[in-house]
DNA sequence: ATTTTATATAACCGAACAGTTATGTAAAAA
DNA sequence: TTTTTACATAACTGTTCGGTTATATAAAAT
């Protein structure tokens, strides 16, 4: 199961999904967002993949990165159920309104 | 600004946050719960405190650590927010829901 | 055919982490 | 007063992390 803490843990990454809800993006896009080398975006990127909530694909030479909303959804489920009840019975209630199924399935 | 992504990205820390939400604890306590040395939990009560999420006094030898749920609710905010932005407006109104300050101050 | 472009991979660095053992210290109990 | 108890601190280990540079490779462009 995807460690949501490590994946969105780095600031780097979350700027990274920031940009992939925006669409997909070439690894060269990404690179090109920062000013971090390039083996050093792949190695988030990595880490990204290796939690599951992006995906891979090529088009040549080209490799195109994707958010998978999905996953990334259900592995913040724990995350947010147990702040939720740390944070008393408002939050829970609150997650209690996105386990019921509320969001629409963007990655379809 | 706190790091809720350090603080809890640890199970251990997560546990031990989840004692203290039931009261405060010495650190006897919360050792014994745990099959780390003393050392061991000092550490993780060190990251917590840095993070400004647990609070200690002294009582005679004892340590005492208590919960502070108003500032992990201040620190959760960013991520929840963030986490919202990706998941969607579902999140977000829910997020809304949060920040509208419908939280009771447990620790007053 | 050669060069450029997009990416992969390896090797390295310093810092942080999670854990340990060993030892010191101050309060409480005997 | 001696011993026990609760805790602090230092030093060490192995692993991960965020970053780098250097180099290889495969696709595309020239």
């Amino acid at each position: 199961m995807p460690n949501v803490y490590r994946a969105l843990g780095d600031a780097t990454r979350r700027q990274i999904l920031s940009m992939l809800k925006q669409g997909c993006k070439t690894q060269k896009e990404i690179v090109e967002a920062f000013d971090i080398s390039q083996p050093g975006i792949k190695k988030h990127l990595n880490i990204l993949l290796e939690e599951g909530i992006i995906s891979e694909s090529l088009n040549g030479k080209y490799r195109i990165y994707s958010i998978n909303l999905n996953i990334l959804q259900i592995a913040s489920h724990e995350m947010l159920q147990y702040i939720g009840e740390l944070l008393d019975d408002q939050l829970v209630s609150l997650k209690n309104y996105v386990e019921k199924g509320e969001f629409r399935d963007e990655e379809e």
